[in-house]
DNA sequence: AATAACTCGTATCCTCTTGTACGACTTACA
DNA sequence: TGTAAGTCGTACAAGAGGATACGAGTTATT
């Protein structure tokens, strides 16, 4: 009783079912916060009543999608190579997960509203925490910027890659062209300000 | 009959309440797209009967609240010298009026959801467009890179404000330090990158 | 094949929010 | 000071969405 089976019998098709609904439930949340329960059903082409078979209410069902999401993540941060140079980590880190993560972000804030205070950072712990440290590590490598607090670091580059994944939805950013745009956006954040062109020279 | 008195007659305190409602409605609204029009009214002190006497629909508050956020946004925008070195003309925008900006955008996704397509581009010309001119020229200048597109960074930069506003709302970031971080990060976003420290020098 | 597990439609209840109607009270303003 | 304008509570209708109950049909598993 580690992990697997925590509940003694299931059908093989009640699985899939709940397999099917959570990852309607992903694609909907990301793309509407909103999303109704009967619109998850439908997307998952279930009957609205085979939902709340599985999941009691419906913030049961967002933190499901939600720790899924965040399972998903951390398997792809996992088979990232972190090491060597952190702005090359980073690079690696975007270009294989970027969307990922901009869609947990979705999710994230979906969850935000239905889920009590602390369950959301009792999930999200490891996720962008891993992000942080190859940021901290950057820092102490001398590569990344220390002129600003690590958490607005984390937290700005989860904005912009949010950003983009709303850009692209609405159709203002080319899904092909984001990965490089995303990266030299974030490197660019996260690089030691030039001193010289900064904001210094005047004329 | 150019811009004031839209209507003939209205009393005075009629003009306070609508004053004190569309306020508290740009207040509720940033905070909550979701915000009620009860709420708005308890915010404004006022009943909700009140609010409708003022307002046939919701959207159309909504509507009202956004056009006064964006007018104010002109305002100060209007009050910056954005000319000079564009750097140094985007930190000067920054910092009368970055917080602003936030919560106009916050205000512009509550609209998003109420308002028809056309509306809102037809309110919103001019606030984000005088800074992506100011963008532009600072390309065309030098100052500022061009390996990304004008309209990504315009919205990098939206994205990055609305994060500062969000963290501070969550209290993980000091109001009075978030001038000057969002601003090194915005400059940091358009700034030329540096060819060298990129994502080259490995070992 | 028998049975327990699962699916899923319908009907129903509850709550919340929007918007309308009415009417009494208060206040600005001429 | 009289009157129109404005305030605002209560009540109500309508619609949406969450959640429960029930029950008949279907399917995996033994």
């Amino acid at each position: 009783m580690s992990s697997a089976d925590t509940r003694p019998r299931r059908r093989a098709d009640a699985e899939r079912s709940i397999a099917r609904i959570v990852s309607a439930a992903r694609d909907c949340l990301s793309r509407d916060p909103d999303a109704t329960v009967d619109d998850i059903a439908k997307a998952a082409s279930v009957g609205r009543m085979t939902v709340y078979g599985h999941f009691r209410t419906r913030p049961e069902l967002v933190e499901a999608a939600l720790a899924e999401a965040l399972r998903a993540g951390e398997q792809t941060l996992a088979g990232v190579d972190l090491g060597g140079d952190a702005r090359q980590a980073m690079s690696r880190l975007l270009a294989s997960s970027w969307s990922l993560v901009a869609e947990s972000a979705a999710l994230l804030s979906a969850a935000q509203r239905v889920l009590p205070e602390g369950r959301l950072r009792e999930l999200h712990t490891g996720a962008a925490d891993r992000v942080e440290l190859l940021i901290v590590r950057g820092q102490s490598d001398g590569v990344f910027r220390t002129d600003l607090p690590v958490t607005w670091l984390v937290n700005a580059v989860q904005y912009v890659l949010h950003g983009a994944a709303e850009e692209i939805r609405l159709g203002r950013l080319d899904a092909a062209a984001a990965s490089g745009i995303v990266t030299a956006t974030v490197q660019s954040i996260l690089a030691v300000p030039d001193p010289v062109g900064q904001v210094r020279s005047g004329t």
